[in-house]
DNA sequence: ATGTCC
């Protein structure tokens, strides 16, 4: 089973085994690192999928997933090809939404602990349900209007809808398709965080790398920013549950050489039906953003009395990386509609490419670094439709298992790590110290080169963080 | 990632 790699250009590299073929993105170092752990089987395994267009991508920030890699992207032919859940993860529609807070860092430092403390009193964080839980009418309205819904009861602003990745709300999320179990799970969680990797981050903007672009994103040097990740909690985990679960059993499934890879043919009824649930389920991950958004506009409000301008708190970007999408690419030469699985893993439309709010401009790319570092906002560029369908990666991808993180690292030590760092921070349990210590991550710096270098996407600006809540 | 196992 010898793996074969090749330079294919500057951080571009080619991995075979003599059967598939595979395109991983990043510097040399990054390869090597990725070389021999499961996710490079993983991608490999990916190619052996029906009706594929192109090659699986790995993005510099790989790491083993269910069945496909976090920090992956393949493409299907978007009529005899197949959708798999494996390939979206469980976490449908995890993503990031940055906002402007109008607060300068001197301000932010002054009020840094209040200011967390409101917002961990507002956003259910951690194993926490949500305060005022929704009806199961509003859950299955959330799931097809998406943040729509929110606008109509004053929870999101026009200026929202715009700077939401798809307008915050996808068409064609028919209820039915949708559990019981999901709604149920999806009532008690609405507008909450979350845990794992899930956070809230207050940062300012320590290097603005394109002016003129920061200054179209709203992004000013020395301003306080919130970064928010988290995804459709309970309802999306239940949706993909339901359908991995619906679709064991299929003959193709069971020929497969990872039952983790299984899918289903686009021209199935059940293909139909796990689209318009995903569909359904990342609504609800934009409305679930756009909510916290919601309460962390509250939050500041509260906090700064008059010194908090609300129209000030402008979104930059809300954005997903957990997602599958029909769209068109050039692809061998040509362009082609397919269905596209983004698996942590961030859509960088070029400005040519951008419609709606930042239409030839190109939208932000938000790319979290693990907790502590920096965090960078890119935009597409030209010719990464080539390369990997457009997409770039997501964050700074685990080195260190959940489970290794926890024997190899100690929270005391990380927790002071933080503080000399300037760090101010709110932990609903202390797993996540140690689990999301920067220790359990790749090097950020060295992923944003190599997003860059391999002519994915631009940067536009860094952030640094001020504070932090995590569940 | 996940009412951290139905």
């Amino acid at each position: 089973m010898g793996l074969k790699v090749s330079r294919e250009k500057d951080f571009s590299y080619l991995i075979e085994d003599g059967h598939s073929i595979a395109r991983v993105i990043g510097t040399e170092n990054i390869i090597n690192q990725a070389m021999g752990t499961e996710a490079i089987t993983q991608l490999l395994n990916m190619a052996e999928l029906p009706g594929k267009i192109g090659i699986p991508i790995g993005l510099p920030d790989i790491h083993q997933g269910y069945g496909f890699p976090i920090g992956s992207v393949i493409a299907f032919d978007s009529d005899n090809g197949i959708v798999s859940p494996g390939g979206v993860g469980y976490d449908i529609n995890c993503g990031v939404a940055l906002m402007n807070t109008g607060m300068d860092k001197k301000t932010c430092r002054l009020h840094i602990k209040d200011i967390l403390k409101e917002i961990f009193n507002q956003v259910p964080v951690g194993m926490a349900r949500s305060r005022n839980k929704l009806s199961r009418r509003d859950i299955e309205a959330i799931t097809s209007e998406g943040i729509q819904w929110l606008y109509f009861r004053d929870m999101a602003t026009e200026d929202d809808i715009n700077k939401t990745d798809y307008n915050g709300s996808i068409f064609g999320a028919e209820p039915a398709n949708i559990s019981e179990k999901a709604y149920s799970r999806g009532m008690n969680f609405f507008g909450t965080l979350g845990s794992g990797n899930h956070f809230i981050e207050l940062q300012f903007a320590d290097q603005i790398i394109n002016s003129e672009i920061s200054e179209e994103f709203g992004i000013h040097k020395d301003m306080v920013y919130v970064m928010i990740h988290t995804g459709s909690r309970g309802l999306g985990h239940q949706v993909a549950t339901d359908y991995i679960q619906k679709i064991r059993d299929l003959d193709h499934n069971k020929r497969l050489k990872d039952a983790q890879l299984s899918y289903m043919e686009l021209s199935s009824r059940d293909a139909e039906r796990y689209i318009s649930a995903m569909n359904g389920a990342a609504n609800y991950g934009f409305a679930n953003r756009q909510m916290i958004i919601s309460l962390i506009r509250n939050a500041l409000k509260k906090v700064m009395g008059n010194e908090f301008v609300e129209d000030e708190s402008e979104l930059v970007y809300n954005i997903s990386h957990n997602i599958a999408a029909f769209e068109e690419n050039d692809i061998e030469g040509r362009r082609q509609k397919v269905l596209v699985h983004r698996k942590g893993a961030t859509r960088a439309l070029p400005p040519e490419s951008t419609s709606g709010y930042y239409a030839g401009i190109g939208h932000p790319v938000i790319v979290p670094g693990s907790m502590g570092t920096a965090s960078y906002v890119l935009r597409g560029v030209g010719g990464n439709s080539k390369i990997s369908f457009s997409t770039s990666c997501h964050g700074a991808g685990r080195v260190l298992g959940r489970k290794m993180a926890k024997e190899k690292l100690s929270p005391e030590l990380i927790e002071k790590e933080l503080e000399a760092l300037k760090i101010e921070m709110k932990f609903a349990s202390t797993s996540a110290l140690t689990e999301e210590a920067p220790e359990s991550y790749k090097n950020i710096d060295e992923i944003y080169n190599s997003i860059v270098g391999g002519k994915i996407a631009e940067g536009i600006a860094r952030l640094k963080p001020i504070g932090v809540i995590k569940g």
